[in-house]
DNA sequence: GTATCGATTAGC
DNA sequence: CTAATCGATACA
């Protein structure tokens, strides 16, 4: 069993209790807009601020991983809440989800992009000269910043080297967008897309035509 | 067994 | 716009 290490230097509170994951999923990705995503590595910690999320849910949906039912890949979206979901895409890039719902309910929170707050010199060791806005612009590049492969699937957000801290997003003056999920061929058009409207590090892509609220 | 596609990215 | 690159999936 894993037990994050506290350090001197360790504000960011605790990790966010199962209860926060064992709601409908659109709710739980707009819940993790602006919170603290960390990663305690072997080589080190790496904190980033979420700042696009997109939401997948069931069977049905045609988007989802999940909608051919369960199988090894998606078994962990059926799982309890609290867990990553971490798959393996075109070849060559690793994806981080959250699982979310009571077990039984496959659904999961794509991290789309987040602002890198610490760990900057391990980021950039994974990602190479990137400027630091773009270090974890796009799925692809928030797992490649963190060090995260399919050996990270399955883990436990509540105790587990990979959480969520429970300190608030800051409340004031934040819009969040909203919009269709992006890259999905057979979309299924529904506000699954949550932005913080504005932020330098959310993927450009579509941003225009998305609503604000 | 083969064929196709992908919750993407970097580069031209 | 396309190449990269391989696991999951569909089908013969």
């Amino acid at each position: 069993m894993w037990v994050r290490r506290p350090s001197a230097t360790d504000g960011l509170g605790g990790p966010l209790p199962r209860a926060f994951y064992r709601r409908h999923v659109v709710r739980v990705a707009r819940a993790l807009l602006g919170r603290l995503l960390v990663h305690d590595a072997p080589e080190g910690r790496s904190v980033a601020r979420i700042v696009e999320v997109e939401a997948y849910r069931g069977t049905r949906d045609p988007a989802s991983h999940a909608w051919r039912g369960e199988t090894p890949r998606t078994r962990v979206m059926f799982g309890p809440p609290g867990r990553s979901y971490v798959y393996f895409t075109y070849g060559m890039h690793h994806c981080l989800n959250l699982v979310a719902e009571p077990e039984g309910i496959a659904a999961a929170v794509l991290v789309r992009a987040a602002a890198p707050l610490d760990g900057l010199e391990l980021m950039r060791a994974r990602r190479g000269g990137v400027p630091p806005d773009r270090l974890m612009r796009g799925p692809g590049c928030v797992a490649q910043a963190l060090g995260l492969t399919r050996g990270h699937d399955g883990l436990d957000l509540v105790a587990g080297p990979l959480w969520i801290s429970d300190l608030p997003p800051a409340r004031g003056r934040r819009r969040i967008g909203v919009g269709p999920r992006i890259g999905i061929r057979r979309a299924v058009e529904r506000p699954w897309r949550f932005f913080l409207v504005g932020h330098p590090c959310v993927s450009a892509a579509r941003t225009s035509s998305n609503q604000v609220i």
